[in-house]
DNA sequence: TAGACCCAATCC
DNA sequence: GATTGGGTCTAC
């Protein structure tokens, strides 16, 4: 009889630990499948983390144990679904994250592979079925079957669905003169380009690669400004590494946004890429797992959870746009794409390139301190000159246009005179949707979310109001639901206002709007894209979605409509972010031989992010940022953990966070500072109570020790559940 | 996480 | 006296 340890699909700490089930049966069961077991009156998925033999009866085991043992009831998998490689890692981010080692295991599969209920109606794997000649024998045939034999055996394999006559495939099948291969299908169709051969480098990028090949260092970090080549220095690394025989892992962002290094990609290095992003459905997700797990790709494009892809002997790991956000995980495990590559290159002893333009503050200290190696692309490709930038004051009516309250004297005449040119501008607001704020003037009743509480967003184009946080939607009413007033009044503009607003003033300018809204429909980011480069529309509009990656020459003017958005949040990092978003912006202008200008309209024109985000002066910035964060004791100097606490009961709550609390501040003393317990800004959603604390500290192993022994305790506690984020962003 | 279980409130 | 709703408990 085997005795199965397994570990349950829930992730919860106070579920995360081995349970033991038996096994009578004669399949095989092995360490990394899933099986199917009855869990407390349910059926749940469970992944196998041990199997031993036992001569015992059940009825001395349960006595041993004191419980009652079950036995399994299905074994779903045949084979290991993580190799050990991977198994370690995710051993090693649990540790790191305090996160439940279930939950990173769901992390790192497909859908179709991952141990949750999910995974029983995922997709499956798809087959060509394809026809060939076996016997060449017409003997006995008839005429039609004669055709088709003929027909099949002129061609290697024939797909079965290309055929008409089912009829007659049975019968050569019968006869034993045909056979049907099964062959794993691709699901994602990849674009076929070109081959293209690879350009040849400037002085600075050669220079770049070299200094990259010939150290010995593990992690590198690439400031190469807007336009200075990064993605070829990407291109040629890769080479090199492919050429040694190992593979390449290549993270971007978000593919949607990154549409030209996936193509770059595949133009260089065709049959050997495989894609892995959200945008995928589930079915060509776990097809473009599978090839990569079977050996068949030696890169890997893609995005967060890309950096699980089982890749073996992995030579580089690059992380392009190093400094965005969306590498890390804000859910359990609460990863960061970027520790998670430091981990798979020290076992693999292989190198991450980090790149960016404006390098996330961790990230560039620890270049200052030589934990990374510090590479730089100081110039643009072609020696373009940067924009011509201007600061706007909006605060200082002379600067504005009587005519509307959102565009400044300056910003409207350069975008008449780039419409005059026939040239396009770019107008970043990043904020989407028409109004910010729905109010009633008569009663001042404002138009807010039941779940979170915070003012909805008008959205005019389906007259809806959306609460940006959750995701609730209203259709929009006519009347206030409290007077009954027709009045309502909008207040605060977003990406649809302003689009109105260009075409009140500019009525002959064609627009096109990017943002997450567009992004719905999931081909429309790129149609608007391809359209904009067209240049079937003069003007582009969007948030931040528009600020990254692409390349579009005949831009030569670059809108800031407002700069202070997100400068004012309640965040350590709003700094930073305003002036990678600015600085990124501003960067989208003149890219060929035109030479382009930015407007940054502000009321906050002397904040240093906007300043130096002006002059694109990323070097000052972190000099200026690093003195702050050290007076407030933030990253890079301190290290972050939070700690967030929930449960149905709001007293509960509050004095179970008290509690821990005081408890941290005993245990810590001088080895961190607590702030808290802290109300988050959305204190509760469907009807669970939320109450947080945040820790700085300069040493991991006694807050770890704090940490862990809080999570048992609270874990133990029914009502009351604790989720710990190691390295957050959000405060 | 989610069903079971327990107890009290509530119905006519 | 039966039904409903909520809070709490427990899992191999």
């Amino acid at each position: 009889m085997l005795l199965i340890n397994i570990l349950i699909e829930y992730a919860l700490h106070s579920l995360n630990r081995p349970f033991t089930y038996i096994y009578k049966g004669d399949k095989k069961v092995v360490v990394g499948t899933r099986v199917l077991v009855s869990f407390n009156h349910q059926q749940i998925i469970g992944y196998v983390i041990g199997v031993t033999k036992s001569d015992k009866t059940i009825k001395e085991l349960e006595e041993e144990y004191g419980f009652v043992l079950e036995e399994i009831d299905d074994i779903l998998d045949e084979s290991p679904l993580l190799n050990e490689e991977l198994m370690n890692l995710s051993e090693e981010i649990s540790e790191y994250y305090l996160a439940p080692k279930i939950s990173v295991l769901q992390s790192m599969l497909p859908l179709s592979l991952s141990p949750r209920r999910g995974t029983l109606h995922a997709p499956k794997i798809a087959y060509d079925i394809y026809l060939r000649c076996i016997d060449e024998n017409e003997e006995g045939l008839t005429n039609k079957q004669i055709e088709l034999l003929r027909l099949i055996k002129s061609e290697d394999k024939v797909l079965k669905r290309d055929l008409k006559s089912p009829s007659i495939i049975n019968k050569l099948l019968d006869l034993k003169r045909i056979e049907i291969i099964k062959e794993e299908k691709r699901r994602l169709k990849l674009p076929t380009y070109q081959k293209e051969e690879k350009h040849s480098l400037t002085i600075d990028q050669k220079k770049v690669v070299d200094e990259f090949l010939n150290t010995d260092d593990t992690v590198y970090l690439l400031e190469g400004v807007t336009g200075s080549g990064k993605s070829e220095v990407y291109l040629h690394l890769s080479e090199e590494v492919l050429k040694s025989g190992k593979s390449v892992l290549m993270l971007v962002p978000e593919i949607a946004l990154t549409p030209m290094m996936v193509e770059f990609f595949l133009r260089r290095f065709e049959g050997k890429v495989a894609i892995l992003h959200s945008e995928l459905t589930q079915s060509e997700r776990y097809d473009e797992y599978r090839k990569i797990a079977a050996g068949e790709c030696q890169i890997v494009v893609g995005a967060r959870s890309a950096i699980f892809a089982p890749l073996n002997n992995i030579g580089l790991i690059i992380l392009d746009e190093e400094h965005v956000e969306t590498y890390k995980q804000d859910v359990t495990p609460f990863y960061h794409a970027r520790e998670v590559a430091i981990m798979r290159a020290k076992h693999f002893k292989a190198k991450v390139l980090l790149g960016s333009a404006t390098p996330s503050l961790e990230s560039r200290a620890r270049a200052q301190r030589n934990v990374y190696h510090l590479l730089r692309l100081p110039k643009r490709v072609n020696e373009q000159e940067l924009p011509e930038t201007t600061i706007v004051n909006m605060l200082d009516w002379r600067n504005m246009d009587r005519d509307s309250y959102m565009f400044s004297l300056r910003l409207r005449k350069e975008i008449q005179q780039v419409l005059d040119r026939k040239e396009q501008a770019i107008l970043l607001i990043n904020r989407r949707g028409f109004s910010t704020h729905v109010s009633c003037r008569k009663c001042g009743h404002v138009f807010k979310c039941p779940n979170c509480g915070i003012a909805l967003t008008y959205h005019k184009e389906d007259n809806m109001l959306k609460c940006h946080h959750c995701d609730y939607v209203e259709v929009k009413q006519d009347t206030c639901p409290e007077c009954g007033s027709k009045y309502l009044i909008n207040t605060g503009f977003g990406t649809e206002r302003i689009e109105d607003e260009v075409h009140r003033l500019f009525p002959m300018a064609r627009t096109l709007r990017l943002d997450s809204d567009t992004a719905k429909v999931r081909t429309r980011i790129a149609k608007v894209v391809t359209d904009f480069a067209m240049q079937k529309a003069d003007i582009l509009i969007g948030t931040q979605m528009i600020a990254k990656g692409h390349n579009f020459p005949n831009v030569t003017l670059v809108g800031i409509v407002l700069a202070d958005i997100g400068l004012n949040m309640p965040s350590y990092r709003s700094s930073e972010r305003a002036f990678q978003l600015i600085t990124q912006a501003v960067g989208r202008s003149g890219r060929s031989d035109k030479k382009g200008k930015a407007i940054i309209q502000t009321y906050s024109p002397t904040h240093y992010a906007i300043t130096y985000a002006a002059r694109q002066d990323y070097e000052k910035f972190y000099v200026r940022e690093m003195e702050n964060r050290k007076v407030q004791s933030y990253p890079p100097y301190y290290f972050l953990a939070s700690l967030k606490l929930s449960s149905k009961n709001e007293e509960r709550v509050i004095e179970t966070m008290l509690t821990i609390v005081s408890d941290l501040n005993n245990r810590l003393k001088d080895e961190g500072v607590v702030l808290g317990p802290i109300t988050p800004y959305i204190p509760y959603q469907n009807d669970t109570h939320v109450r947080e604390c945040l820790i700085k500290f300069r040493n991991y192993e006694p807050i770890y020790e704090a940490l862990k022994s809080i999570i048992r305790v609270i874990s133990s506690k029914s009502g009351l559940s604790i989720a710990v984020n190691i390295d957050p962003y959000d405060f």
